[in-house]
DNA sequence: ATAAAGTGGATAATTATTATCCGCGTTATA
DNA sequence: TATAACGCGGATAATAATTATCCACTTTAT
């Protein structure tokens, strides 16, 4: 039970378009190759960020990807989502109607728990957002924040 | 990103041994069986609950699993850690070491967050135990629970 | 002695995740 | 208008994780 990495990798992809200037897009290859994931698996990540409407891409020699909400509004869980799917933590087998012989479903208590579980978890994914991650990465790493910008005004397309 | 199915099964193996009378053992392919699981895997299962110290095993001929901790004192959070063992749900490829180019560790701003989800959703599994999960089921379906019973009282060695 | 259990290791089958390829549509620009 | 740089989607392969089976072994009641 291990989350997919494509989810660590979907995060620093956005926070790196955050630093995009507005109206610049940046090609998918170049942010694949700055993350260091394989470029072809990491588009299908990009595309279901496209999906989720967290991100736009813009098809055609100049084209790349930008955000398409604003920094605020992209919350952690609204990338574990987009890369994860919407299917909870926890589903269950229908151990216990085998155990105890129940035709309904709807039922069984394990669910109910794990569910709660998590919701808690979700919640605390539900207050990052990608606005007060890069808050936190700008007061901690400013000038390593600085090579990067550079580097994304070297790679980005208008 | 999906819980073990294994994790469900091993909470309902450890309510029915919970359900048995002191001193008596029930065969690890009589709970198996009951469950609808596979047999030789989930002997398996039950090694791991054991190496966890929730449950005992009796080798030779009249022997089989019992518990090791009165039910109150098996959270759900330790089924689930003796099943999936004790990693966290996420975990960092270090995607912000290449990006920000970072010598040192121990800074992901992403694992720290990850990891207080995870706690939130930690503290709702170790708030049930066994007791009160066998409560639960006790009022909400007595009469299959009698009939659970009886079929222990056929199955158990003592 | 024998049979019924659990144990541990090796191995296979299945499923999930990650990765690659290729032909296509779109768009700037030469 | 041809071309090259990009994203798109489907098919497919490679890898890893999970689930499942088998077997030789130890333990113990009868
Ligand atoms: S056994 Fe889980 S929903 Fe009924
Ligand atoms: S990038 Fe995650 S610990 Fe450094």
């Amino acid at each position: 039970m291990q989350m997919k990495t494509g989810v660590e990798q979907s995060v620093y992809a956005i926070l790196i378009l955050n630093m995009l200037p507005d109206k610049a897009v940046l090609p998918g290859e170049a942010i694949s190759q700055q993350l260091g994931a394989s470029p072809t698996y990491f588009q299908k990540l990009l595309r279901k960020l496209v999906s989720a409407n967290l991100i736009t891409s813009v098809p055609g020699v100049k084209g790349g990807f930008k955000l398409r909400k604003k920094a605020e509004d992209i919350r952690i869980y609204d990338i574990y989502l987009a890369i994860e799917g919407q299917q909870s933590l926890y589903s269950s087998s229908g151990v216990m109607h085998g155990m105890l012989d129940l035709e309904e479903e709807g039922c069984c208590l394990l669910t109910d728990l794990m569910q709660e579980a998590e919701s808690s978890w979700q919640t605390v994914l539900k207050r990052q957002t990608i606005a007060s991650l890069y808050e936190e990465i700008n007061v901690g790493y400013q000038p390593k924040v600085q090579l990067l910008q550079q580097w994304i005004k070297e790679k980005m397309v208008m």
